[in-house]
DNA sequence: GAAATGACCGAATGACCAAAATAGTCATAA
DNA sequence: TTATGACTATTTTGGTCATTCGGTCATTTC
C-alpha cells in the first residue's frame, strides 16, 4: 500500500470529521497506520498536508463539474448539471462543509485561506464558461468577472444560507428557480 | 436638550465607530454628557439600548427606500432609485459594516441577532414589493420568498464582499449591473 | 418630589503562568 | 535507504487573580 497515498486519505477523513485544528498528527498517522514521522517523510508540515488535500479537492471538483459540461449542449443546461453535480460532490465528500463551519466558529486561518483557494478556483471556472457561452453568442455580453461573482454568490448563499431559516427546498426546485433568475431574470416576456 | 435623544446619538456613534462590545456604557455617558445611571432610567441595559438603536436604523432606511417607490412608476425604475437611496444611506451602512466585521472576528451574539434582525427586515421589505409587482402583472410570478432572498443576498455580497478581492468599481456601474442581472438575466434577447 | 448622578457591587473579562497537548526532529531500527 | 517513535520545541489549555464593565441605588440637584 502507497504510504504517502494512505496518510492523504486518512488526512482527508480526519479533516472532514473533526476539522482542521481538531485533527492531530497523531491521530491522522495511527488511521493511517503509519509512524508519525513517515508523515514528515512526505510533507513539511501539517499545513502542507491540507494545503495538498485541498489542491486535489479542487481538481477533483473541476473535474466532475467538467463532466457535466458538453460542447452541444445549451448553455443554461451545462449550467444546471454543472451545478448538479458540483452539489452532489459537496455532499458525499463533506470536507468543505466542515470546514467552513470550523470558519465560521474559530476562523481557524489556514483554513480560511484554504476556503478562499476554493472559491477562487470554482470562480474561475464559471467565468470561463461564461465567457465561452459569450462568445458564442449564447448568452448576452456582460462583464464575466462581475457576472461569475454573482452567481457563485448567489449559489454559496442558497446552498448554505437558506435552509438557516427556511424550510428546506428541493435541489431541483432550487436550481429552477435560480436558473430562472439566472437566465431570464424578472420581467415579463 | 433631549437626555434620550443624545444618548442613542451617542451610542449609535460609538457602536458604528468601536463595535458593540468595545463600546463600554462608561464611554456612551461621556460621549453623551450623561451619568451613567441616566442611560439606565431610560434603558434597560446596554442591549436594549443597542436593539433600538437597530430598530430605528431598520425604520429609517425602509423610509428611505419607500420614499424612492412610487405606485405609478414601473417596478424597474422603482427598485432602481430604491436600491440607490438604500446604498446612500451611510448611517446604517457604516454601522452593518462595523458589525458584521465584528460578528465575523468575535461573533458577538447580540450583534449577529441584530444583523440578522436586519437582513429579515430587508427581505420582508423586498418581498413584500415583489409581491405586489406581481399582483399587478409587472413582473412574472415566481416564488417571491426564493427571489426576494436572492436579491439580498447578491447585494450584500457585491456591496461588503466584492472590494475584498476585486479591483473596486463604480457603485453606479455595480448598480447597473444588478439591475441588469435581476430584471432580464443573461439569455440573449 | 422627580430626575440625574457617580460611587459602589458582583459578574465578566483578560492578563498571566503552569501544565498539558501537539507539531515537528532525529538517532536508531528495520 | 526508509520508517519510526521517543524526544524537543512550540502552542494550547486550564486555572488564578487583578481589572474592567454592566448594572444598582443612596445621595445630590433642580
Amino acid at each position: 500500500m502507497d504510504r504517502r497515498k494512505s496518510i492523504l486519505e486518512a488526512a482527508e477523513r480526519s479533516f472532514s470529521m473533526f476539522g482542521y485544528k481538531a485533527s492531530t498528527v497523531d491521530q491522522i498517522a495511527k488511521i493511517a497506520n503509519v509512524g508519525k514521522g513517515t508523515i514528515y517523510t512526505f510533507f513539511a508540515n501539517k499545513e502542507e498536508l491540507f494545503s495538498e488535500i485541498i489542491t486535489n479537492l479542487v481538481k477533483e471538483t473541476k473535474l466532475a463539474a467538467s463532466k457535466a459540461i458538453k460542447e452541444d449542449r445549451p448553455f443554461y443546461e451545462n449550467l444546471h448539471y454543472a451545478l448538479y453535480e458540483v452539489i452532489e460532490f459537496r455532499k458525499t465528500h463533506q470536507l468543505a462543509v466542515k470546514l467552513s463551519q470550523e470558519v465560521k466558529e474559530m476562523n481557524t486561518s489556514p483554513v480560511t485561506d484554504a476556503l478562499q483557494r476554493i472559491e477562487k478556483a470554482v470562480l474561475n471556472f464559471v467565468q470561463k464558461e461564461l465567457d465561452i457561452a459569450v462568445e458564442k453568442g449564447e448568452i448576452k455580453e456582460c462583464p464575466t468577472d462581475i457576472v461569475a461573482f454573482m452567481m457563485v454568490k448567489l449559489y454559496l448563499a442558497l446552498i448554505f444560507d437558506w435552509e438557516r431559516d427556511n424550510p428546506a427546498i428541493q435541489k431541483e426546485k432550487m436550481l429552477e428557480v435560480l436558473e430562472m433568475f439566472v437566465m431570464d431574470g424578472l420581467r415579463k416576456s
